[in-house]
DNA sequence: ATCCCGAGGG
DNA sequence: CCCTCTGGAT
């Protein structure tokens, strides 16, 4: 089956589900950087049972950077990874608050430069704090983009680099957070929901056996 | 290619 | 029990 188009795809994307927000909670750059760090392989929810303390504890980039790493591994240690991401939060706190003015950077190239930031987490800066189009993929954007057809890899940047060139720019943002809501939602990992997904009739994966 | 790592769901 | 979760660094 050949790949429908994608506007009508996101369309009945946000008839069903309507146009979602980010699932991770932050208040601030500081905040989203910290949280998009520690999202990593592991659940929004998860992230967000662990922000509010480590947030109030350490309140911007100049406190974690000072930070005890012990003190941050007890805090986020429910995200998993936690030792791995302890350090990284920590270290990138000390490398925007010592070598970047204490500001974010505004570019991709800049931003996986700091420890704990790939592409994916770039992308995600980008389009989320500074509205910058981007589309970050994911587990859950690169497993619907290679069922519904625009792709047939497990490379994330060939993932990216066909849903760039199929969907409009003004609408890789949102796009991004209308893949992520599919896939939780319908496009489930184990048990998709075909029979019921909104898509399924624009589809190649739909009704085709696992 | 492999390691890091914990929690929730089916 | 096994799979999955908004990956990144070596």
């Amino acid at each position: 089956m050949m790949p429908a188009q994608s506007e009508s795809i996101l369309e009945r994307m946000i008839a069903r589900y309507g146009m979602p927000s980010p699932a991770l909670e932050y208040h601030s750059l500081y905040q989203l950087v910290v949280a998009v760090v520690l999202s990593a392989q592991t659940t929004d929810s998860q992230v967000n049972a662990v922000t509010p303390s480590l947030f109030r504890r350490f309140p911007d980039f100049q406190s974690l950077a000072g930070a005890d790493i012990a003190e941050v591994e007890t805090i986020i240690k429910s995200t998993g990874f936690y030792r791995n991401k302890a350090k990284n939060i920590t270290l990138l706190a000390r490398d925007i608050t010592h070598n970047h003015g204490g500001t974010v950077p505004e570019n991709r190239e800049e931003l996986m430069r700091l420890p704990g930031v790939g592409r994916k987490s770039a992308n995600v800066i980008l389009a989320m704090g500074f509205n910058i189009p981007a589309f970050a993929v994911d587990t859950h954007v690169l497993r619907v983009a290679n069922r519904i057809g625009y792709c047939a890899t497990d490379d994330p940047l060939k993932v990216e680099a066909s849903l760039t060139s199929i969907i409009p720019e003004t609408m890789w943002i949102p796009g991004h957070l209308l893949f992520i809501t599919h896939g939780r939602r319908t496009c489930r990992a184990r048990n998709p929901l075909c029979p019921e997904c909104a898509i399924n009739d624009l589809c190649a994966f739909a009704g085709k056996t696992l």
